[in-house]
RNA sequence: GGGCGAGUGGCGGAACGGUAUACGCGACGGACUUAAAAUCCGUCGGUCGCAAGGCCUUGAGGGUUCAAAUCCCUCCUCGCCCA
């Protein structure tokens, strides 16, 4: 029948898969465990958000990390290479709302749905650490690490503005706002003034900075992280408020100034506060000036964030106050802006209009005064009304006192030292990165484990009676306040204290704690008794190579090495970093855009796993693009995977039927030994050249080798090419590979087969081809023996007709030759 | 506005300062077939030429070098981060 020869041309993926998944499972071949006399490799990718269902741009981060597990398992490594869910958070919450469904069983249904996904594409994980974020047996440790965060200082409470995303009903840390906008719905985020929790990332600022312990990151990962923790030096000096009616007494009788650029301080012209300083109640209790209260109104009220307040005009107004400049005694005016932030630095700036061009643009369209202190080398303007921008370029110091005509940068120091010698100000850091803000309005998260005492006031639940259990009935309207909070059963609890009665907190935690540890849980398997054990951890920790998009480059990756941290210095782990190699990787996009739902461009994968098998698709998802740049789908290219796999397929279906260990079939043009050589080399090249690709993640290239030697090879290769060539398959397509070197007559598994190595000898060319440039222009191409000197070689090269046609009514003025490579005879006349 | 990165055939992409366009896709031609699919073989950067071969070509323009896609400078376009 025409069916039988086909299956015979074909490889049968969907036997093949369901065969070797089975026996991968059956033989627990990717069960791992901690074994100290074994070196150890450990590799991750960020676990998955549990949605209804992955699509094919889910599944590229995970096609890689498996190619490099199966690589390190042949290369002789214990490999701990686990997967989980990230099953907290908002989108359950809303299917609750949305279909009436609760959040466990929409989690679970989809945990259900992807941990199938992940098994139909063969991933070689440890299916035993599975972890569950939103299982209680999990949360219970976040919780466990907030209580020794607690007790460290390192948690608190506290009454802030905060992100208040109106959508989500909730709040969000600074790293959740994105331009102004939630991280997760877009919305435009609003400030409000909340009591919430907060870990105290700001004290570990400088260990964060420190990426010292950071073996191969992406220098921009490691950029924007320098960027967000935003570390300045600088001064903050003291100017005191003078009110405009003697008689008041003042609350805030100084005001605190941070400034980078001490050099520019005599030329600080006005103060501006932000609408939420401490000084401005002061100034409304006296001041009869409306416009200002309206001012003050509108931009002290709560819609005001960092982004919009960058495009927005810059407005303010006088408050009537002024301040004393400490250099000088100078009395300069107080002023009310929308251009500076209570969230940065004191919440007030010195302005140098001259010098700084946001000072420069609100003294202009107010008319403030303005003085030049730093003179422009490159420019003869001295007076400020001449200025066409502000100057924030280097220069020596004028009208400014004893420090006139010193360069600036040295003024910087100078200056320093003298207003903290004449107590004028001190020396600050400031970070722009603020404390974390863990709390959250909702649900579906980790409960804070705190209590409220009417007598004891505030009581950590004591770790005895962890875990602090998700209510499961509860009434999750997608409105108003956090539905815990009108959980009754939840709330009414009893203080461990004094046994009174009390209230449980009813934030939860956000899900970026649950993802912050989750690498340390996964080394330890069926830990019940701690979040994870210390000789699993300090075995397997750190993560040798994480794998992830760089849109966590500072949320999820500068929380976890908070952490991480963190456990450190109370004693839980030995590292210093969870991650010591990061490779980000680029999306899968699909006509120029992101696939996504809302974009409609979704590929699903079961639709090309039915039509081509799991192996297919990491094929071509591995050999398509490297995996740093976004990577662009197309459906020709799964059929060109598809093809290879066929065409080794019916290379290995040869065997073991009727062909001889040996090459045989069609006679070649050369000599059997001397072909049989040549691919010998090849192999030998090529064994090299996957590896050293594998090793530096070049997948792409890695496959396009395997392709040429197997085009190369032709109809009748030897098996032990052929086996070679499976093995090195094997990292990317590992049921193609386990099927083929099952049908050479190998006993499975492939993946106990040490990788292939390669023979330094056999890989060096008899004959190198040189390359002949004439003036730098590529003459002629001339085979020499491998090694030849340059007086061998130019004897050749200058015999030949093509060269020496090059060289008639010429000189030879230089020759310069590389060995193996190439000649350049460059002329003269 | 500042910083970082990228720009190579019709397309995805290869190229330690030394053969630009590997590998794949696609297209065209051929073999096999009653036919198609599959498979196999061949051609394909541009341009001039019957051919041998020449000239041009890695976003644009300069520079360094015997030699530049690669290093340096200026500019353009796109992406990301920061303001």
């Amino acid at each position: 029948m025409m069916g039988s020869t086909e299956e015979t041309d074909v490889y049968p993926f969907r036997l093949a898969e369901a065969r070797w998944q089975k026996y991968w499972d059956e033989q627990g071949l990717y069960n791992t465990k901690t074994d100290a006399s074994r070196k150890k490799y450990y590799v991750l990718e960020m676990f998955p958000y549990p949605s209804a269902k992955l699509h094919v741009g889910h599944m590229r981060p995970y096609s890689i990390t498996d190619a490099i597990a199966r690589f390190k398992i042949m290369q002789g490594y214990n490999v701990l290479h686990p997967i989980g869910y990230d099953s907290f958070g908002m989108p359950a919450e809303i299917a609750a709302v949305e279909r009436n469904i609760h959040p466990f069983e929409w989690t679970r249904k989809c945990i259900e749905t992807i941990r199938g996904q992940f098994r139909r594409l063969g991933y070689s994980y440890d299916w035993r650490r599975e972890v569950i974020t939103c299982d209680p047996g999990y949360y219970r440790w976040s919780q466990y690490f907030f209580l020794k965060m607690f007790e460290k200082g390192l948690a608190y409470r506290k009454k802030s503005p905060a992100n208040w995303c109106p959508k989500c009903s909730t709040v969000l840390a600074n790293e959740q706002v994105i331009d102004g906008r939630c991280w997760r719905c877009g919305s435009t985020v609003i400030q409000n003034e909340l009591e919430q929790w907060f870990l105290r990332i700001t004290s570990y600022a400088d260990r964060l900075l420190d990426f010292s312990n950071l073996n191969d990151w992406p220098e921009r990962v490691l950029l924007m992280q320098k960027n967000w923790i935003g570390r300045s030096e600088g001064v903050e000096i003291k100017f005191s408020v003078q009110c405009p009616v003697s008689s008041v007494q003042l609350k805030n009788k100084d005001l605190m100034v941070f400034t980078t650029r001490p050099d520019t301080i005599f030329g600080a012209t006005y103060v501006v506060l932000s609408a939420g300083h401490p000084l401005v109640s002061d100034i409304l209790k006296i001041s009869e000036n409306s416009l200002l209260k309206d001012f003050i109104a509108r931009t002290g009220s709560k819609d005001i964030t960092v982004t919009t307040m960058i495009d927005m005009e810059k407005e303010g107004v006088f408050t009537g106050f002024y301040a004393i400049n400490p250099v000088n005694r100078e009395k300069i005016p107080i002023w009310i802006a929308n251009y500076v932030l209570m969230g940065y630095g004191t919440g007030a700036i010195m302005a140098v209009p001259t010098h700084d061009q946001r000072d420069f643009e609100f003294a202009k369209k107010y008319n403030l005064p303005m003085r030049i202190v730093i003179q422009d080398p490159g420019s003869s303007i001295q007076d400020p009304a001449e200025m066409k921008e502000a100057y924030e370029g280097e220069g020596t110091l004028v009208n400014s006192g004893q420090f006139n005509g010193i360069p600036n940068l040295q003024a910087i120091e100078k200056i320093s030292d003298w207003m903290e010698k004449e107590k004028m100000g001190s020396r600050q850091v400031n970070y722009r990165l603020r404390d974390w803000c863990i709390s959250r309005q909702r649900y579906w998260g980790t409960p804070i484990p705190v209590i409220y005492c009417k007598k004891c006031g505030m009581v950590p639940v004591p770790e005895k009676d962890l875990p602090v259990r998700l209510p499961e009935k509860i009434n999750i309207t997608g409105k108003g306040s956090s539905p815990l909070a009108r959980a009754e059963d939840f709330v009414k609890c009893s203080c461990p204290k004094c046994g009174g009665s009390a209230e449980r907190e009813t934030d939860t935690m956000d899900t970026f704690i649950c993802s912050s540890w989750y690498f340390l849980r996964y080394t330890s398997v069926n830990s019940d008794d701690a979040a994870f054990h210390k000789e699993d951890s300090d075995y397997w920790m750190p993560v040798d190579q994480y794998v992830g998009g760089v849109e966590h480059a500072i949320l999820h990756l500068l929380y976890s090495r908070f952490f991480v941290k963190f456990l450190k210095d109370i004693g839980e782990v030995k590292c210093e970093e969870p991650f010591v190699n990061l490779l980000a990787h680029g999306m899968v996009v699909k006509d120029g855009a992101k696939i996504s739902k809302s974009k409609g461009n979704i590929v699903d994968p079961d639709i090309i796993i039915d039509r081509y098998g799991a192996d297919v698709m990491r094929l071509f998802m591995l050999f398509a693009a490297p995996p740093e740049p976004d990577l662009e789908w197309n459906d020709e290219g799964i059929e060109g995977a598809s093809r290879f796999l066929n065409r080794v397929w019916r290379l290995v279906k040869q065997y073991p039927v009727s062909r001889p260990a040996r090459l045989a079939g069609k006679p070649s043009i050369q000599c059997p030994a001397e072909n049989d050589k040549k691919i010998q080399r090849k192999l030998q090249q090529t064994i090299k050249k996957v590896t050293e690709d594998l090793e530096r993640f070049h997948f792409n290239t890695a496959i396009a080798s395997l392709m040429e030697m197997t085009n190369l090879i032709g109809q009748s290769p030897s098996k032990e090419v052929l086996e070679k060539i499976i093995l090195l398959l094997a990292p990317f397509v590992p049921h193609f590979s386990e099927e083929c070197w099952a049908v050479l007559g190998n006993k499975p598994s492939i993946f106990g087969i040490p990788w292939p190595g390669y023979d330094k000898d056999a890989i060096r060319e008899e004959e190198s081809l040189i390359i002949v440039q004439v003036d730098g222009k590529l003459r002629d191409r001339v085979p020499v023996p491998a090694g030849a000197v340059e007086e061998d070689v130019r004897k050749i090269v200058l015999a030949r007709e093509k060269v020496s046609r090059w060289l008639e009514n010429r000189k030879i003025a230089n020759i310069v030759f590389i060995k193996d490579k190439l000649l350049n005879i460059v002329t003269s006349q």
